[in-house]
DNA sequence: AGTCTATATGAGTATATAGTCATTCACTCG
DNA sequence: CGAGTGAATGACTATATACTCATATAGACT
C-alpha cells in the first residue's frame, strides 16, 4: 500500500500547475472537447493535448471518444471539492495578507 | 484577481510530492520540529528543510521557533480535507482497476 | 568566548517539466 | 479512394526540481 503516496502525489501533482488548472476550470460544467479546451484557455492544441493526456494518466480526467472529437471530462466529482477548498484558502491567505499589509 | 490560478496551483504543487506528502501526513496529529520530521520519513535533514521551506512558502506550513527548534505545522486544517478527498479518490480508482481486472 | 546543536544554504548533478513547431495518426465523409 | 479534420507525438529547448555532500548560521549553554 506504499504506492498510494505515490498515486496521491500524481493526482495532486497534475492539479498543481496553471494551464492544468485553468482545464480544470472549463471543464467544470462538464465534459468538452479537445477543440473546445484549447481555444479557451489560449494553449496551443499540441500543449493542451498533452496536458490533458497528462491528468487521464493521473486519474483527474476521463476521456470520450465521438467521431472525430475526443471529448474530456473531469472524472471525479471531489476534484471539485478538493479545488473549492483550495481556492478558500487561497482567499483566506490573501485577505490575510492584506490585514497584515495594512497593520504594518 | 488573475494570480489567484498561481497561488492555487502553488499550494497543489507543493501538496504533489512523494517526499512532502509523507511530511504532511507526519504533521497530521500537530507540529513537530524538524529534528523530529526528517528521521521519521528518513529523508536527508538538508533535503526535509528545503521541502518544509517550500510548502511554508507556498502558505500550506507555519513555523514557530522556540530555542533552537523550528516547529513546523500545517497551516489550515483544510489540507487535511483535501488529503483525506484524494485518499478517497485513490481508494474508488484502485477498487475500480482491481474490478476491471478481475472482469478481464 | 568557545562548543555544541538544530536548521538553512551553496554548489553541483541528474532528471523532469512546460512549451514550441512540425509531423503523423486515426477517422470521417464526400 | 482521397481529402480533410481533430488529436497525438517526435524532436528540441529552456527552465525547474529533487537530491546529495559540505559548509554556514543562529542560538543555547558552560
Amino acid at each position: 500500500m506504499r504506492e498510494l503516496i505515490e498515486y496521491r502525489a500524481e493526482i495532486l501533482k497534475s492539479l498543481g500547475q496553471p494551464t492544468r488548472l485553468k482545464i480544470i476550470d472549463f471543464l467544470r460544467d462538464g465534459e468538452r472537447c479537445v477543440c473546445e479546451i484549447f481555444p479557451a484557455i489560449a494553449e496551443e492544441q499540441s500543449n493542451t493535448s498533452r496536458h490533458l493526456n497528462m491528468m487521464l494518466s493521473a486519474g483527474v480526467l476521463s476521456r470520450r471518444k465521438d467521431g472525430l472529437k475526443i471529448y474530456y471530462a473531469i472524472k471525479h466529482p471531489e476534484i471539485l471539492e478538493v479545488m473549492d477548498i483550495v481556492t478558500r484558502i487561497v482567499k483566506q491567505d490573501i485577505t490575510g495578507r492584506h490585514r497584515l499589509l495594512k497593520a504594518a
